[in-house]
DNA sequence: AACAAAGTTGAAAACGATTTCATAATTCGT
DNA sequence: ACGAATTATGAAATCGTTTTCAACTTTGTT
């Protein structure tokens, strides 16, 4: 089926039946028998055409380093919903961690018109920024923030700073920190400088201060906490810069024979797993990635459909809220 | 940059760039000519025009019910690796298990002359039924399966008798099982078979069996538990259809004073939170979700590029594995 | 050297929509 | 009832590719 089809049965042009899609005048009568055309063939226009020619894709990009994770698929979950409000398709685009898919996704997006990309919590390289400033191609960032493009995230710094400071309101002197590598601006360095400003202004109440930097998984926060524990097997505190961290290093400290919340405290950021898991005795920093999600998509399509480039680039910090379980 | 451009650029016609890009017969000389002017200026072929003309879309659907879940995190992460090594596009519609969406998202597809769907475990009523066969949409269903459509899926029915041997063979005398609504052929018809046969065949070692009814949340595994217990506070063994479901019953059995795996046994099914949860006690079957992804990723794209019609339709179950953990 | 087969080439015709443009048919104000 | 403003209308151009077609080269065979 074709608008030429279409337009024949009825008996019009097809720039009637164009103009009955995309409302432009037409009489009555003419509306009423292309519509009836419509319905009795089942017409739908073709999208590669309306692209082609008027150079507009109802289409966005998200790009994520994984999928399987929680706070990912809560921050996609945002995203799908606000964009399928206004009628755009969401093309997701699972790097694994590589640049270079990364970039290649970003051509690709550029080729086919869409209308815009979402990109979350990646390092911004030179060479992407290049890239990024070389296509038109709008563009929203979450769970990272660069001077000069939009972006929406958590206040990472004071939530680890409240964090720490609840840990050590419990009386721990020996407190450790185990965060990632600092080249991640939010969950690196900021995380890790929150916790640093609550130690420094208790330094009195403080024995010994220890630091450590992993990955983002539980086996990683394992580690960490099994040679931390080899330092220094008093460790009464602990502060992880993420859930899936705090998760592992939760494992270690059973193994040592000690009670969470009874002769340690540890806290961890994010808890995504609200769902799941209300079990979980993890003291935490209540994230909101959905909000993240439909916050990013609306900053994206604000852009997209206001056009109105001379606006401030948006910098929007999302709240928290601290959840006080069972591990401190 | 368009390809006429480039054609004028290298001193050649539009059809040699054509056939320089999709592999015609074309000199050596003016390949590197062509060559050259495409690094240069970055071209590269719009893909509307490209679609529009060949009716072709490297684009696959991904229909799911929703995005923030584990076990659908995974499947999409197998799917999006297949999907990126034969070159395809993933867009995914989350439909908050509205079949209007759904039905919306086909069309979209048919219009986008996408190259297939896969469609996560809802399911099939007649009205969608009908509109995949109008539609010529290759279709892959995960986690159901019908007769005439490839789908992939675990299997359910054995898992859940396995694990209710299990149960069974710990001595238990009172087991009850939490399912789902059986218009869900697998998770809710099939689990419970397979429950209903363990039992069946140890009828004499048992003194009382019990069922209920949920959905797939926490919240009701909690609520049909404390349920049970009033009927029989005695129950010392708990099936639930998801493990989703066990952790809300987890959490009854312990407000109940009782405790898990020593004077009452409980087992799940799916085993999705293998990396969250290292922690979690619970007893039950591993799937393969990833694997499930690539393995519909897989059948979907043979389908589109073997387009052997003629070859009958594929129904592949996956096996599963056993975990003992504390929970028995 | 002649002729067939194979390899190169560009002009032009699609693909299916939207939009411009000129013209024809209305409505409106006086 | 008359010109002016407005609304309806379809022919044709356009978007950027791929592919067909026919013509033209080159290569290979006898």
């Amino acid at each position: 089926m074709t608008i030429k089809e279409v337009a024949q049965m009825a008996g019009v042009s097809s720039a009637a039946v164009s103009r009955y899609l995309n409302g432009g005048s037409l009489s009555q009568e003419k509306k009423e028998r292309i519509q009836k055309v419509i319905e009795e063939t089942g017409y739908r226009p073709s999208t590669a055409a309306q692209v082609l020619r008027t150079g507009r894709m109802k289409q966005i990009g998200v790009i994520v380093p994984k999928l399987y994770s929680d706070s990912v698929s809560q921050i996609m979950e945002g995203i799908s919903e606000k964009a399928a409000t206004q009628g755009y398709m969401v093309v997701v685009c699972n790097t694994g961690g590589e640049e270079e898919s990364e970039i290649r996704f970003l051509e690709l997006m550029e080729n086919n018109q869409a209308a815009g990309v979402i990109i979350m919590g990646t390092v911004l390289t030179a060479r992407k920024e290049s890239i990024l400033k070389k296509y038109s191609l709008p563009v929203v960032v979450t769970g990272q923030n660069y001077k000069g493009i939009p972006c929406i995230y958590h206040n990472d710094e004071s939530a680890v700073k409240e964090l720490t400071e609840l840990v050590i309101k419990r009386g721990r002197k020996r407190v450790a920190y185990i965060g990632v590598n600092e080249r991640d601006e939010r969950a690196g360095a900021l995380r890790r400088k929150g916790f640093q400003s609550a130690v420094d202004s208790a330094k009195e109440k403080l024995s010994q201060v220890y630091t450590a930097v992993g990955e983002f998984t539980p086996d990683s926060g394992y580690n960490n906490m099994v040679s931390l524990f080899r330092e220094d097997p008093q460790i009464d505190g602990v502060v992880c810069a993420t859930d899936t961290i705090a998760m592992g290093a939760m494992r270690a400290i059973r193994q040592a024979g000690r009670t969470i919340g009874e002769d340690i405290s540890i806290v961890g950021v994010g808890d995504s797993w609200v769902d799941n898991f209300s079990e979980t005795p993890l003291t935490t920093a209540h994230f909101y990635f959905k909000q993240c999600g439909t916050g990013a998509a609306e900053m994206l399509l604000g852009i997209i459909e206001g056009e109105d480039s001379t606006a401030p680039v948006r910098q929007t910090c999302l709240e928290y809220t601290i959840v006080e379980r069972g591990s401190i």
